[in-house]
RNA sequence: GGAGAGAUGGCUGAGUGGUCGAAAGCGCUCCCCUGCUAAGGGAGUAAGGGUGCUUUAAGCCCUUCGAGGGUUCGAAUCCCUCUCUCUCCGCCA
């Protein structure tokens, strides 16, 4: 949520730095209805003061065993003020509801440095790492390469369930475990990451608290009738949930989390986008990273964030390059979003594998999650960020992608050997346990 | 699934209709005392919002005792619904 003072002092100038998103903010709406809402709340607070000062007198002269005419005369007062009272909370409430409504729409404020643009095209490439692979053949897609190795199975997952599901077996089942164990192990011991497991199925508030609700409702998963849960889209959900209602104390930020879950999307709006293979699924695994900071060093610590991910990608010697998201690119809750795209042989282009963002304070205002530098000062709110490290699905077709040779076989690196029993390459039969399993 | 108990401030925990935003203790902050430390003494210590201000004041006021409704002039306290926690039984990975 956006500084509620802010909106109040200039609806106008936070008007026209959402309009860099492409959103429009109705200012006349809100001006007015706010306007009648401090009227109203004054007026209802000015009622409330009667009345308990008048039921504090009740108390005193039926304490004193008063004339009781004098009393009878308070009580009916009173009876009459309660009815101008009851009218004005349920005005106040209903127009207190609005305004949290549209409040709870409004995206963040982008971050200054943002590059203006509402198309994927204006996102800024900040920097690339690795060599592209000049391959002397046609590479192979991940698709391909999968049922060489026969260990992907599409047609398999949409009996059992539908399109845009996927089975994995043997090496290939091993291989997206040993990447997940590898992320998790990498970011715990690199960067001293608390390692988390949490709930995959989440409530409403903690899905308006990161911002997915109350606009995205229609990109989750629910689960009814009988309880209202979601699947979660991303472990972001869970993790950052971690610090709702809370207030840190100064010394225990920042808090670096690191969760493995499956993560559920509806994919709905993206009807023939992606519809091969295993790059936009309803179900992938992800390990995401999660960080609270003090206010002041949320910056550097997207920085560091990014690092991370993009450590892992080295480590797995995958050419990536960084971008920085355009104010229409960037999502709802986010000030500023760096990208990591891996390169796709197949596609000859670079695909997204991560999305760090820095939220600054909006999801920790929704989350109401603070911290105080020390015993004597306010709470103040957190800075929360977050970024995948990495979407283990288009990893593992990245990585076959990218480490095939002519003949179909897929070299590993040598991070994931450890994880995978020594096993240094994959091809379509071999890289088994057992050669006649 | 059955039976019962509970949810109060950073924590523990009193409080069953009228200065209760809430006793007491712990913790924390400041001060005093004491070579240092320990012990001791004193004071303070919830959050959010409105008004004020035109600048981040004081003061005044409102709200909040798990959530939402209800009864009442008045609710932490009585009634209803929900959520969560705990204990016992059953079942179960």
């Amino acid at each position: 949520m956006i500084d509620i003072k802010l909106l109040r002092q200039d609806p106008g100038g936070v008007a026209a730095q959402l309009a860099r998103r492409g959103f429009r903010m109705d200012v006349d709406w809100y001006v007015s209805q706010e306007a009648e809402r401090r009227s109203l709340q004054t007026r209802l607070e000015d009622l409330r003061k009667h009345r308990n000062e008048g039921s504090r007198r009740v108390g005193e002269l039926k304490a004193l065993e008063s004339p009781a005419e004098e009393l009878r005369v308070q009580l009916e007062k009173l009876t009459h003020l309660d009815r101008e009272l009851v009218d004005a909370e349920q005005a106040f409430r209903k127009l207190s509801a609005g305004l949290e409504a549209f409040c709870l729409t409004l995206p963040n404020l982008l971050d200054a440095t943002v590059p203006e643009g509402m198309e994927e095209g204006a996102n800024q490439e900040l920097r690339r790492w690795g060599h592209v692979p000049d391959f002397a053949f046609k590479p192979r897609d991940h698709v391909e390469l999968g049922e060489m190795i026969q260990g992907m199975d599409f047609s398999a997952a949409s009996v059992i369930t539908g399109a845009r599901f996927v089975v994995l077996r043997g090496i290939l089942a091993r291989l997206q475990r040993a990447l997940t164990a590898f992320m998790l192990d990498w970011h715990v011991r690199e960067y001293g990451y608390e390692e988390i497991y949490v709930p995959h199925l989440v409530n409403r508030q903690s899905l308006t608290g990161t911002g997915q609700l109350p606009k995205f409702e229609s990109d989750l998963f629910r689960v009814g009738p009988d309880v209202d849960w979601f699947l979660i889209p991303t472990a972001e959900v869970p993790v950052t949930n971690l610090a709702r209602d809370h207030v840190f104390s100064g010394s225990e930020l920042p808090k670096q989390w690191v969760a493995h879950t499956p993560c559920y999307r509806s994919e709905a709006g993206s009807y023939g986008k992606d519809l091969k293979g295993m790059i936009r699924q309803h179900q992938f695994e992800k390990v995401e990273l999660v960080q609270i900071t003090i206010p002041g060093e949320s910056s550097q610590a997207h920085e560091r964030l990014v690092g991370h991910a993009e450590s892992v990608l080295v480590q797995l010697e995958l050419p990536y390059r960084v971008m920085l998201l355009c104010a229409g690119d960037t999502g709802f809750a986010s000030a500023k979003t760096y990208d990591l795209e891996v390169w796709l042989p197949s596609q000859k282009r670079y695909r997204e594998i991560s999305s760090c963002s820095n939220f600054r304070d909006f999801q920790a205002r929704r989350l109401n999650a603070r911290w105080r530098q020390d015993a004597k000062s306010k709470p103040d709110w957190v800075h929360t960020l977050n970024g995948s490290g990495l979407a283990v699905g288009r990893t593992l077709l990245a990585l076959l992608e990218n480490r095939q040779d002519e003949s179909g076989k897929v070299s590993l690196p040598s991070c994931l050997q450890s994880y995978l029993g020594g096993i240094r390459e994959i091809r379509g039969g071999v890289g088994r346990e057992h050669p006649n399993g």
